[in-house]
DNA sequence: ATGGTCGGTGGCCGA
């Protein structure tokens, strides 16, 4: 079983992009983020005939999150619990999306991009990804041996490594103490970067900026991430990052993250 | 040559 995330930046204007990348890719489930969509807007017909049942959760042309399956759609959850929402009326809350496929619980998450080091979106980041920590370490306590994959763009670089001049990033989000931590807790709580120790750094990313050329200069970031329960974890044969699909005209500004699974 | 992008939207903002 092959499971994957991707931003994709608008599936409307990427949907070409994702049908050929899922006939060439042998992909079972792909949650993708920014599909920039509400729900009638998301093109489904293409995706369905290629064999994917899908579940979107899109307001407006502000974020949006989805989860692609060819190995069954159940359960499908929109948010986690006591998901925080920001601004009045909340303009950007289409985050996360939960279902069941073959097995495994499939999240797809966009966590709140944070804007800048004193910014109010920057502490609703933080309170977004507390409240996904305390979710999902509920999820593990309940059932040690839950499968749960929690992908999506993570909008936190981990470490040093995962961007390409620290320098640049000295007054920047994405790589901030609080931000780690946040992230670091939910590794404590049970969940492993199960793609990293397969697409070992430094010097590769998923995702490099439209702007000053930064693929062919490699100015990317690591912002992707799938996070894997234990016994996830455990079934994870290898892992790529599909770096061509950053290439040529009417690209993403992220590339694709795959995870193989073994079966069970 | 020291700048160079996208998306959706509506006459800029967010990333």
């Amino acid at each position: 079983m092959r499971i994957a995330t991707w931003n994709v930046n608008s599936i409307r204007s990427r949907v070409d992009r994702v049908e050929g990348w899922l006939e060439r890719s042998d992909c079972d489930v792909l949650a993708i983020q920014e599909t920039k969509a509400n729900e009638s807007q998301f093109p489904m017909l293409g995706l369905n005939a290629l064999g994917y049942e899908v579940a979107h959760h899109g307001l407006n042309q502000w974020n949006g999150v989805a989860i692609l399956s060819r190995v069954g759609l159940a359960d499908v959850e929109i948010g986690f619990p006591d998901m925080p929402s920001y601004g009045d009326p909340p303009a950007h809350e289409a985050r996360a999306i939960g279902a069941t496929c073959g097995g495994v619980r499939a999240w797809s998450l966009y966590v709140p991009n944070g804007r800048a080091l004193g910014d109010p979106h920057l502490d609703y980041k933080l309170d977004w990804l507390e409240h996904l920590r305390r979710a999902a370490g509920g999820w593990l306590s309940t059932d040690p041996s839950a499968q749960i994959a929690l992908m999506g763009d993570w909008n936190i670089a981990p470490q040093d490594e995962d961007v390409w001049d620290m320098a640049e990033f000295a007054e920047s989000t994405h790589v901030s103490a609080p931000e780690r931590d946040a992230f670091r807790a939910i590794v404590e709580a049970g969940f492993t970067d199960v793609a990293r120790a397969h697409t070992p750094g430094p010097g590769v990313y998923t995702y490099w900026d439209y702007q000053q050329l930064s693929f062919p200069k490699r100015h990317g970031m690591r912002i992707d991430f799938v996070l894997g329960s234990p016994a996830l974890s455990s079934r994870v044969k290898g892992a790529a990052i599909d770096r061509e699909e950053r290439k040529g005209k009417g690209a993403s500004d992220h590339a694709p993250v795959i995870v193989e699974l073994a079966d069970v």
